[in-house]
DNA sequence: GGACGCAGATGTGAATACACTTCTAGCAAG
DNA sequence: CTTGCTAGAAGTGTATTCACATCTGCGTCC
């Protein structure tokens, strides 16, 4: 099961990576917070040259802001920002919906069918949320891979870690029992090849909840500086 | 108009990514070619860690890829994947288009179509093909700001350098004469609020050359491995 | 004669050391 | 009491140094 002992990862700095990655998304390290290099680095056992590295590539990856000589500071929890990003995802995903609907064979999509009449059995309480949320990614991935294109995986995988914290609030409102049945109603439509169809029902699956994304950052809020248990969850996970 | 005195931009590992980034996209460093770090950063009169930090945040946004223990190799010009960038850059466009059709005031479209037609008066040869190509991308880049989507503009930044070189090479051959034509008949459609009629317009508009790419990838390699104007001309910039 | 193996060289990954900028607290002058 | 100035502290940016992995070439063993 723990893979260290044939894995020594050469690279701390891809751990250390992992790790700031995870806290920024959780926001454990609190959006407008400054980070301090050296404190970071000595609580995860590093010098701050590895840690720097991934703080770099963070910030090039938006979830880190870089400022000249004072370092790095976590994304601010801003609305309008967060609805730019649903907005991008949500067209990312028509688009390579429709070219899935193009390129993928029909046994791919009875395969992420299967798979996602599988989640259905999943709990739906307020205590797996974040499982029910990386399915979900999970779902839209899958799909997106069927559209043959790499960069715009990348893309989305990126944008999906971005909006994390704020789909998770949004999850544990039990939205999801219609989520499940529209992933198998997309995959209908791809099955009969109808592009249109599909790809309209997947903009309103994602852009469903663009007007409460306000409400959703109120709850955020909240929960980060009370609590914050995706965070706990996460650190489990990765530390 | 020289402002080097009054900001001596206190990061050089800025100045690097900079530099680095020019040689990346002109194949100034060869595709494939493994980057030496000592040498590179003495050529640039640096330390190796500015340059890694540079070298970092380039390989975040895939101009180059990191192997372990075997530092940074530029990306080798692979059609498919030129293919990949080409299909994301037309949908990404489209997408902001859309938006755009929606948000943007008549005087911002107004303002653009002025821009276009005052690009008409460029020069066509060969001389002129890099002037040109900043003028395409000024064009395009403009329009998706049109979204008022800050992360879509980013995105597509970020791809135009990536098939810069290719572009670069496709516009060497003349093909602009229609290009700037299709730029005012897209206003022209977004100015009459006509959304579809715009995204077809622009569907083809980028993804023409499509079927072209494996000649132009065949001509980019030549180009490479016997001179690269390009390269020469961005070091002027640059350096 | 070929394959394996073993230094030495080369080069990357990480840690430490140093320089310089920004922030802070305290004092002095008005 | 407020404002401005000035060390000192704190923290980032860069250089240097050390550690370790990979590559190369040559010699030895089979």
């Amino acid at each position: 099961m723990n893979d260290e002992p044939q894995t020594p990862p050469s690279r701390s700095a891809d751990r250390v990576y992992d790790q700031v990655k995870a806290m920024a998304v959780t926001y454990r390290l609190r959006p407008g917070e400054r980070v301090n290099e050296v404190e970071l680095a000595r609580s995860l056992g590093v010098s701050r040259t590895p840690l720097r590295e991934a703080l770099n590539r963070l910030a090039a990856e938006g979830f880190l802001i870089a400022t000249v000589n004072r370092g790095y500071s976590v994304r601010p929890l801003d609305p309008k920002r967060v609805l730019t990003l649903y907005e991008y995802r949500a067209m990312l995903e028509v688009g390579a919906l429709r070219l899935a609907c193009e390129r993928a064979s029909d046994e791919a999509l009875d395969a992420l069918a299967a798979f996602a009449a599988r989640s259905r059995d999943e709990p739906d309480d307020d205590e797996h949320a974040l499982e029910l949320l990386t399915l979900d990614e999970q779902f839209h991935e899958s799909l997106a891979r069927l559209s043959d294109n790499e960069e715009m995986v990348r893309s989305l995988r990126s944008l999906n870690e971005r909006v994390r914290f704020i789909r998770w609030i949004d999850m544990r409102k039990g939205r999801r029992s219609s989520t499940q049945d529209e992933h198998l109603m997309i995959l209908r439509h791809l099955r009969a090849r109808d592009a249109d169809a599909a790809a309209a029902l997947m903009q309103t699956h994602i852009a469903r909840r663009l007007d409460q994304i306000t409400d959703m950052i109120r709850a955020g809020f909240a929960e980060i500086y009370t609590g914050n248990a995706l965070a706990a969850k996460a650190m489990g996970e990765v530390a």
